[in-house]
DNA sequence: TATATTACGTGGTATAAAGTGGAATAAACA
DNA sequence: TGTTTATTCCACTTTATACCACGTAATATA
């Protein structure tokens, strides 16, 4: 189980060092990919191959947004190997896409890990949490709280 | 059951030794998340994986509310082993997001244990006290209590 | 009631680990 | 072959963690 909220910083060689904390449960092997509201997904290999790839692999090539979003999911993806400090190589055309400067944000996601921008990142969380109360209460409604 | 009510402080190193009377039933492994009304759940670990992790495994990530759902609770989430002493180390995003200063409290919530800051219990719990006291007499009228 | 004993909360110090920066080496490209 | 880019390795700084010690509060015992 992936939780949590780390602030790392990129240097100037582009490298990015994984929260100490997720090393072990993501392995070795990860593919990071574009994420939604403007944040990088980065997923166990195995995990990925589990869930996403195999849900889309069975989608419609019929439907244009279908297409995109396949587009938008695979040519985004990349295979990442973590070198021996724990650090990893964010290429430009992701960094790109996420609005990352030199400080970002992990944050743990159960089954996944999310990249953010620092700046969007406080956006972004500041939102969610005036939202709460009322996700509590549909937490309640489902029975959880 | 886990009840009453527990001044303590945080030191220079962000650590906070949790109600010695609290510790047994906790454990030695617990989960700090983020909670409603500005304060700090804490939760035995089992019981919090038990309850919500496992649930969400499924959620779908297309829909942004829940997306943003499962941010506030696994980003706002952290696993946390009490070290010998019976202390936790509280993380700044913790901290920020319950308002702690040094002083705090600790209230009991049945199967649950609140981390509030001591000026904003102090304003809670004026509220309610004084809610308590129109609900009483509510339900005096009624000829309930 | 007074004293002794224990447990608890808090502060400090030492050690280990993690994050970050730089240098050296290898590879790719012109 | 020289220059640039990428990758590996090493070193420093900071942070986290574990360990130890003191003072106070609570409890028990005489």
């Amino acid at each position: 189980m992936l939780i949590g909220e780390y602030k790392h910083t990129i240097d100037t060689k582009k490298r990015l060092s994984l929260p100490a904390k997720f090393r072990k449960e993501l392995g070795k092997k990860i593919i990071i990919t574009r994420g939604l509201d403007n944040c990088l997904f980065i997923y166990q290999r195995a995990e990925w191959e589990r869930t996403l790839s195999l849900r889309f692999k069975n989608m419609s090539v019929g439907q244009s947004d279908t297409r995109g979003f396949n587009r938008f999911i695979f040519a985004g993806a990349i295979d990442i190997t973590i070198d021996s400090l724990g650090r990893i190589l964010v290429p430009d055309f992701l960094k790109g896409f996420a609005g990352l400067k030199n400080k970002v944000v992990f944050i743990g996601v159960n089954d996944r890990v999310e990249i953010w921008d620092e700046d969007n990142w406080e956006i972004y969380r500041k939102k969610i949490e005036k939202e709460a109360d009322v996700l509590a209460e549909r937490l309640g409604d489902m029975g959880m709280l």
